[in-house]
DNA sequence: GTGTTTGTTATCAA
DNA sequence: CTTGATAACAAACA
C-alpha cells in the first residue's frame, strides 16, 4: 500500500536515474493500465526526455520533455493504487571480458526475473535501463495529460501535504469546523490532505492518542494541534526509512521499506498496546481495518 | 467457498 | 444543495 512516503521514495530514486534519460519504447502488456488510448499513450513517450519528476499525494509525476517550443507539456502520471510497484532494472554494463554481473537488481533482493506476470507496462530508455510497472490487482494506472488537465486535477482532487506550510493546525480547525465525519475518514480524505493512508491514519492517530471514531468538530484545540504535529513527525520518519513495506510494496531497487518494524498499531492485531500494554483492538471504519488502543486513545 | 486486504470513485441516502 | 456513508473495483491468500 504505497502511501507518501512509499510514493516519495520511489520519486527519489527515479529522479536520479531516468531524468534527463530519452525514452526508446514503451511496451503496454496490458492496456488498461494506460488511460489514454494506446497509440497516443505510446507515441507521447517515445523518442521524449524525462524533464522532472515531482509527486502530489500517492500521485508520480513526469514531465515529458517537449521537442519543440510548440509542442503541448505532457506529464505522464502514475498511481500505484494499492499493488503498483516501479521497479528499475538498469541496462547491461560493457564490462571488458566479464559476464554482466547483477545486472537486474530486482532478482538480487526480491529474486524474479522480469517482466513477470504482473508486469503491465515497461518503458525502455535509451541508455538500456527499463522501468517495470508491476501492478497485481490491475488497480493503479498510467495517463497522459497537459498542463491544464494537471492543474484541473491537482486543483481538485488534492489538499495540502504533510510537511509543508499549506497544512497546519489552524487549516485543520478550520476544515473540521461544524463537520460529522469521523476522524479516521476525514484524515484518509485526500482533499483534505494529500498524501495519508490507512496505515499512516492509523499511526497518527495512536501517536496523537485520538480515537479514530472520533467525529472531528469534537476534538479540542489541543489535540488537533498534537494531531498535526504527530502526522508530521510519522511521515517525516517513513520517508527517512524508505517507507513501509506491510504486503508487497518494494522501492524502484526492488527492496522492501524499513518503517514495518516501527509501526506502532497497524497490522498488530490483538497484540498488546505499546504504551499500556493493554491488547490493541482491530475493527472496521470507514470500510477499512483500523487499529487502536482504546485505553490509551481518547 | 468465504472473508479479508485498500485507494479511489461511483452511487445512494439523509 | 450538501454531506456522509457505503458499495464497487480487482486478484490472491488464509
Amino acid at each position: 500500500m504505497p502511501e507518501l512516503p512509499e510514493v516519495e521514495t520511489i520519486r527519489r530514486d527515479l529522479a536520479s536515474s531516468i531524468v534527463g534519460q530519452e525514452i526508446s519504447a514503451v511496451k503496454l502488456l496490458f492496456l488498461k493500465t494506460a488511460k489514454n488510448k494506446a497509440a497516443f499513450f505510446v507515441g507521447a513517450l517515445k523518442g521524449h526526455k524525462v524533464a522532472e519528476i515531482s509527486r502530489t499525494g500517492k500521485l508520480l509525476i513526469l514531465k515529458i520533455k517537449s521537442k519543440t517550443k510548440t509542442e503541448i507539456q505532457n506529464y505522464l502520471l502514475i498511481h500505484l493504487k494499492m499493488t503498483g510497484q516501479l521497479i528499475l532494472a538498469a541496462g547491461a554494463k560493457k564490462i571488458g571480458g566479464g559476464h554482466s554481473l547483477g545486472g537486474n537488481s530486482f532478482a538480487d533482493s526480491v529474486g524474479g526475473e522480469l517482466p513477470n506476470k504482473y508486469t503491465r507496462a515497461v518503458i525502455e530508455f535509451k541508455g538500456g535501463t527499463k522501468l517495470f510497472f508491476n501492478d497485481l490487482r490491475k488497480f493503479g494506472y498510467l495517463k497522459i495529460v497537459n498542463d491544464l488537465e494537471l492543474a484541473r486535477i491537482l486543483k481538485a482532487g488534492y489538499g495540502p501535504e504533510p510537511l509543508t506550510p499549506g497544512l497546519s493546525a489552524a487549516y485543520l480547525e478550520g476544515k473540521l469546523k461544524n463537520k460529522k465525519k469521523n476522524i479516521k475518514a476525514f484524515l484518509l480524505d485526500q482533499k483534505i490532505i494529500a498524501g495519508l493512508g490507512n496505515i499512516y491514519v492509523d499511526e497518527a492517530l495512536f501517536a496523537a492518542g485520538i480515537k479514530p471514531m472520533r467525529i472531528v468538530a469534537s476534538l479540542k484545540a489541543l489535540e488537533v494541534k498534537k494531531l498535526y504535529q504527530e502526522i508530521n513527525k510519522v511521515i517525516k520518519k517513513a520517508i527517512a526509512s524508505r517507507g513501509t513495506t506491510f504486503n508487497n510494496y518494494v522501492d524502484s531497487a526492488g527492496k522492501k521499506g524499513n518503517f514495518s518494524r516501527l509501526l506502532k498499531v497497524y497490522g498488530r492485531g490483538k497484540l498488546p498496546c505499546p504504551k499500556c500494554r493493554q491488547p490493541l483492538i482491530k475493527t472496521k471504519l470507514a470500510g477499512r481495518g483500523t487499529h487502536y488502543c482504546d485505553y490509551c486513545q481518547k
